[in-house]
Order: C-alpha cells, then sequence, then structure tokens
DNA sequence: TCAGTTGTTCGTAAAGTACGAACTATGGAA
DNA sequence: TTCCATAGTTCGTACTTTACGAACAACTGA
C-alpha cells in the first residue's frame, strides 16, 4: 500500500484562461478566499480560511476549493512542513490579462458593502420582473 | 393541454451577483456570445450567433445559454414577432460594479488574439508545472 | 515509534449541464 | 380561418461536476 499523494498542479501563465479564472471566482467561497489573499500581504496556509468565512466548511471541501483556485492558474500553493502556504499568481494575471483580477475584487467589495448595509425601505430593489 | 411558456426572468439590477455574472461568463460559447453583442450596436436574435460560433449548436442548448446570461442579468430578451431579440444590459451592471465588464471584455479579445497567433516556437510555453 | 496536525484522495449522493423530441408562439400564405 | 414555416422553449434522460464524510498521506515533535 501505501499511495503516494499526486504532486500540486500549476498551470503556465500561458495556458491560463479567462473561462477558467471566472469559473474559479464564481464560487461564493473561492471569491472569499482569494479576495482574503489578496489583502493579505504575506501567504497563508488553506486553515487559515475557517475562521475568514462564517460558514463551517468540510476540510475536504475548502481542499478541492483550493485545488479549483490552484489548477485556475489564480494561486500557487507550496508545502512548507506541515502545512500548505499558498500566494495569489496576481501579478503574473495582471500581465496577461491587465485589470481582470483588480475589477473582479472590486465588484466584489461592491457587493460585500452592500449586504453590511440592507434593507433600504421604500425601494423596489430585490425583485426580478418577468416581462 | 396546452400549457403556456413560462415569462422570462430579468433580474432587478440590485440582485445580480457577482459569483452569477462570473458563472455566466465562465462558459467559451456565452462568453461569445455576450462578447459579439456587446460589440455589436443593436439588438440581435438568438439564432444570429449560430454563424458567429464556430461549433454546430443545438438550438435546445443555444437556448439554455441565453437563459443563464438573462437570469445572471446580463442581457435582456424581449419577443419581437416570431424571434427575440436580446441587447445587453452593460450600462446598468457598469453602474453597479464598474469597470468588470470591460476588463473581461478584454481580456477575452487577449486570448481570442493569442489564439489567432499560436504556436511560438523555442518556449515552454502550455506546459503545467507540477512542483 | 507514536501521537498530533494539516491537508489530500476516494466513494457516493446530490446538483448542474447537454441534447433530442415535443411543444408554444407568432407571422404569413392559401 | 386553417395550415405551414420559423424562432425559441420545455421536458426527459444521459452525462458531468460538486459536496462531504471516512480513510489516508505528509510532516513535526515528544
Amino acid at each position: 500500500m501505501l499511495v503516494p499523494m499526486k504532486p500540486l498542479i500549476h498551470p503556465s501563465i500561458d495556458t491560463i484562461t479567462v473561462e477558467g479564472v471566472l469559473h474559479a471566482l464564481s464560487d461564493p467561497v473561492r471569491v472569499a478566499i482569494y479576495a482574503d489573499m489578496a489583502g493579505a500581504g504575506c501567504a497563508q496556509t488553506c486553515s487559515t480560511f475557517l475562521q475568514v468565512i462564517d460558514r463551517s466548511i468540510p476540510k475536504s471541501t475548502l481542499s478541492q476549493h483550493f485545488r479549483t483556485l490552484r489548477e485556475a492558474g489564480l494561486i500557487r500553493s507550496e508545502r512548507q512542513g506541515v502545512e500548505m502556504l499558498n500566494t495569489t499568481r496576481c501579478a503574473e494575471i495582471e500581465q496577461r490579462f491587465p485589470g481582470l483580477l483588480p475589477a473582479i475584487m472590486n465588484a466584489h467589495r461592491v457587493q460585500l458593502a452592500e449586504k453590511a448595509r440592507p434593507a433600504r425601505r421604500k425601494t423596489t430593489a430585490g425583485k426580478a420582473r418577468a416581462d
């Protein structure tokens, strides 16, 4: 027995796709993770985000989220002892897709800010129209 | 029998989410559709895109893609006789998430341009590193 | 060697997606 | 009117993706 773990996959910058990036960031947990990592100045471990995100999340699920971010090219993960240090690859991506990540992060902040200030009275906000 | 069709759903601008927008645009067919619509100055029918996209695509699938774009708040669809006229809601979204769609469209163009100019020799481009 | 911690992998159940067939909606011709 | 053609939608089914618990791997320190 004792089957070794698969090596971590980091796509080269040239094979990163817009679709892949958008898909990776189209999940609430993953944008939250990525936004936090982009905000932090230094590398962070996976378990750090269990505190950042309110929802309690199984660690296997968290691990999959990190894998998705990694294989989309958004982050780089490196084993450091027993834990995993994660950093964003924002500089590389900025070079290839200028302005993409800043715009997404900004939109994410806008949305967070709105959620913090809920329930404006006397508006029709929040209703979908069927027409 | 004769069950009427469900009305089209257009979310109000306040309920559009970043995740929803990113998810809708994380599909190759849907970004292509959206990019083409954003490029065209006027409203376009669904079947227009059968020519834009190289792949032959079943119309039921195409219909689902339009529904996804519509319910993410990216486009507005209106029946005009036998066909459906689609327009982007980019002005609204620009107001709520400034710079988001332009950045995505720009990244999409970058990627298209690279695909048009393939195979640069003597590079290691395209290889994923396992480390 | 053993225990503790951090993260990954695997199996299965649940959710999402693609596509053909059947249908609705509309306009125009007979 | 009735019939036909065209543009999209809906539904059923097969396929793919995702979530999560249990078991495992990788590493540290006692």
